[in-house]
DNA sequence: TGAAATCTGTTGAAAATTCAACAAAAGAGG
DNA sequence: CCTCTTTTGTTGAATTTTCAACAGATTTCA
């Protein structure tokens, strides 16, 4: 587990945690590691909420599929970030979303009982997990209501405009990379991709933005 | 404080804290009641979030406006449910939302730093609330969720419809009414009013639905 | 390196949404 | 009971999105 403890050091749920008592814990947790190459399934839609999943490596998407078959990317996490943790904490029966690896990844799960629950041992760091837990929950509401403002414009270009904006004012830069190609992007923003890519398009020849592949750049002092 | 005793054993702040305890710790707390006449803001937009609130009567509802003036309704509160409590748990420090009392309203409020920090009466309660507060937060995580199952429906009948359908199944029943007039249910599924207005009216003349004012049915085994 | 698969941009037609304006209906208050 | 205000339904035009189909780029991997 040592070979994780970067990454696990960053992770909300150990936060303020020192890497000894941290590891201890792992045993303590019954933490165990997979390895999920590139598209494979970490979590099942329609499964029972058990496991909270740390991301070591790679990233994940969680991602909804409604009865006709639309996709919508809820959301994509990278090394150190927790996914599924508030179906977990909500002992969720049927997972309403499927958690898709989307690069080879690894990730950490543990049983999320083990974490609510004073465990014999006596080690008196529950407390601590159950108050990350909670930022932590407090945190990702915060980032589903930033989704919830972008994708309550009502056009795709007012839409990519918040996108773009949000993630330009996250790296503090007017140049930055998204974590979505363009049919992810679609998937995200919920909208046509190939309305996106005109779109993208008119912003462009607008001299609005520059953008190639995942990397974009506001031109002007546009925003 | 000891009226509001009934609605506050409901609310998921204090779940498994006797009443005793629980009227003790709100002066631990420094709660205060405060009345909102209907349309009055309880939480401004840019403000800092300091204070969780609780209603006790009325309800208020969460509201983000955009710099182009759209509006949309994040989410509707009744008694004994929180509100902005993950703002003030993730000490926003410029409110993003505007809360608003949908009608007169009582609301108490909380300081959510008195929640987190262990108060030096020694009261040994705040694990139980921080606890409760994750529960809650991974709660109404899944409750954004489901405003976005809604809302990422491409069309306005296939929103209004999964809307509805919800509704009818949270109910339990068929025939059901809805915490909106039409001009806010517009606003929560992100549609333009008269255009819901005619999707009404078209799954009312195809008899899929039965609806007056607030309240909706469901006719046939359509759903 | 070459073939196959995937991603991206383009286009035009069909469908759906928004917008503005107005009329009907319902509710509030005197 | 009547008036004023608010809510709801209706309509047509303008705008925007979706859909389907295809071609050029890029990537993958044998």
């Amino acid at each position: 587990m040592k070979k994780y403890i970067e990454i696990l050091r960053k992770c909300p749920l150990f936060s303020g945690i020192e890497d000894g008592m941290l590891i201890a814990m792992l045993g303590c947790l019954d933490a165990r590691v997979i390895k999920y190459p590139k598209k494979t399934t970490v979590f099942e839609e329609g499964s029972a909420a058990r496991d909270i999943g740390i991301v070591l490596s790679g990233s994940a998407q969680i991602i909804r599929y409604d009865y006709s078959g639309n996709k919508s990317i809820i959301e994509e996490d990278g090394p150190s970030e927790l996914i599924c943790e508030a179906f977990a904490c909500a002992a969720v029966e049927h997972l309403p979303v499927i958690a898709v690896a989307s690069e080879d990844s690894e990730i950490m799960l543990v049983d999320c009982t083990h974490i609510l629950k004073t465990c014999h041992k006596g080690c008196g760091h529950h407390q601590r997990l159950i108050y990350n837990l909670m930022k932590d929950l407090a945190e990702k509401n915060i980032v589903y209501d930033k989704k919830i403002e972008v994708t309550s414009k009502r056009t795709t270009r007012e839409k990519l405009l918040a996108f773009l904006d949000a993630c330009s004012r996250e790296k503090g830069k007017r140049s930055f990379d998204i974590p979505f190609d363009r049919q992810e992007l679609a998937d995200y923003l919920e909208v046509d991709r190939s309305g996106l890519s005109t779109e993208i398009g008119k912003l462009v020849s607008e001299g609005i933005i520059k953008t190639k592949k995942r990397h974009f750049e506001f031109v002007s002092m546009a925003r």
